[in-house]
DNA sequence: ATTGTATATTGGTTGAACCATTGAATGACT
DNA sequence: AGTCATTCAATGGTTCAACCAATATACAAT
């Protein structure tokens, strides 16, 4: 909730808004992108969509970089955000070549794997829509049996004050404060990127009313079942609303298709 | 398999071998860390460990690379690794802020932290294990369901070959394949993780001829499930073994300390 | 055929300079 | 006192030109 970059986000300057400084416009950030984040967006792009294939060897630097019409020292920049996503591996004296995506770690490729050519592909997002389910009511259940005041608290303040709030930042903040809870890291960091992806465009499922009154539902009764204890309940209401949350995900995204 | 780098591990020149070319000798692949990696390296240290906490600013590039007693090109491409690690963020004109690596999803950062101080910490080995208990039945349910040829042949071979192979890599290809059988790519990603870590420290896990023996098991029976489309008896070993797997491993841990 | 050597190629690093953005200090104006 | 625009110093972004270090390759020596 303290990241340099949320906060950063809150302020804008009135100049941009020509004079509308009370309605709320839907303002987008500046696109400011950095040389370097340009050139590894181009690369990125064309090593997920197979343009560049695995073990091939990309151009030297040198000539890379009069290619792209940037300094070497900026391509360089540009590849080293590369290799630490694993899409390439720098050799010295040889060359950079490229590796197989699909071998990678690192969630930002799998994002990007998302929204490749324009749209979205649905069935990257199912896979996450089904590892979620099978990988948070566990951690539902462990919630509710480590139980700290901490994020017992927490989750009653999202509930009692989550009316006030968009229905989708109560929902990220109640998945955070149960993963927190469950004290496991490696799903801390797996909500972490879920949470991200939803931030960005979680707001068209909650834009159906159904869809929304469900979740403020499910916030009830998950804090209701891990105030008291009561791991299995928390299990099963996780899994109730994550199945639900999947198949009117997956609906909406075959009807706009 | 194919990837550069482990093209690579698989040449290397005799003359390190100092004359002893029949024998086989440990070698260690030299340490020829490049200095912007030794950078991430330090930094990366600084900020898991809490010395630089979430908020603070990092002194100007400028004077970092002085103190680093390294040039300011060089010290940039290190930031970009922080960066692209979600560990820092950078802000023209201002400075470079470091974030909360609670709120990464970079499982780099994640790996970073189990190596902390010298030891392992097996507090987040345990959260891997039980993440790992909780995601891998279901896929390996979903791997029968959709059982392809090209998948159930890779284990076939797996199980008969296996014999002449380490049971590490046995393990790893049999849990790759399966990964890949279920055409879940969030779990491709997170088992690229886990396999990467098992590569590098699993093998004390099959020193012992009983976890061995257990695993060559497990290949034999998951093989037989998935080849028959049995997938509940594939949930059912895969839990079984990963049951196992955590308590052997946390027993073990326990012990070393 | 094997080994050693020279060379070109390629990534790694350096130093200095200039551009672009930001935050804070300043001062004019209300 | 407070608000606003201006100025300016600090900081990240980029460029340029070299040189260092590792590697692959071709070639010569054996």
């Amino acid at each position: 909730m303290s990241t340099p970059s949320e906060m950063a986000n809150k302020v804008f300057s009135k100049k941009n808004q020509m004079g509308n400084s009370t309605s709320k416009v839907a303002l987008r950030p500046v696109n400011r992108s950095r040389l370097h984040e340009e050139i590894v967006s181009q690369i990125q792009r064309k090593i997920i969509s197979g343009e560049i294939k695995a073990g091939e060897k990309l151009p030297a630097e040198r000539e890379l970089a009069v290619e792209l019409g940037v300094n070497r020292a900026t391509l360089r920049e540009a590849v080293k955000k590369l290799e630490a996503q694993g899409l390439v591996e720098v050799r010295h004296g040889d060359g950079v070549y490229v590796k197989d995506f699909l071998e990678s770690e690192n969630l930002d490729v799998l994002k990007a794997m998302i929204y490749h050519e324009g749209g979205v592909d649905s069935t990257i997002i199912d896979s996450l829509l089904i590892a979620r389910i099978a990988l948070l009511p566990e951690i539902a259940a462990v919630a509710a049996v480590k139980r700290k005041d901490e994020h017992v608290q927490k989750l009653k303040e999202i509930v009692e004050l989550g009316k006030n709030m968009p229905a989708l930042e109560a929902d990220l903040a109640v998945h955070h404060t149960i993963a927190r809870a469950s004290e496991n890291y490696l799903v801390i960091f797996i909500l972490n990127f879920f949470n991200k992806l939803f931030r960005e465009y979680g707001k068209y499922y909650f834009d159906d009313p159904q869809n929304e009154e469900r979740s403020r539902k499910f916030h009830r009764e998950i804090f209701s079942a891990i105030a008291r204890g009561d791991a299995p309940r928390a299990k099963r209401i996780m899994r109730d609303v994550l199945i639900y949350a999947r198949e009117r995900t997956m609906n909406a995204m075959r009807k706009s298709l």
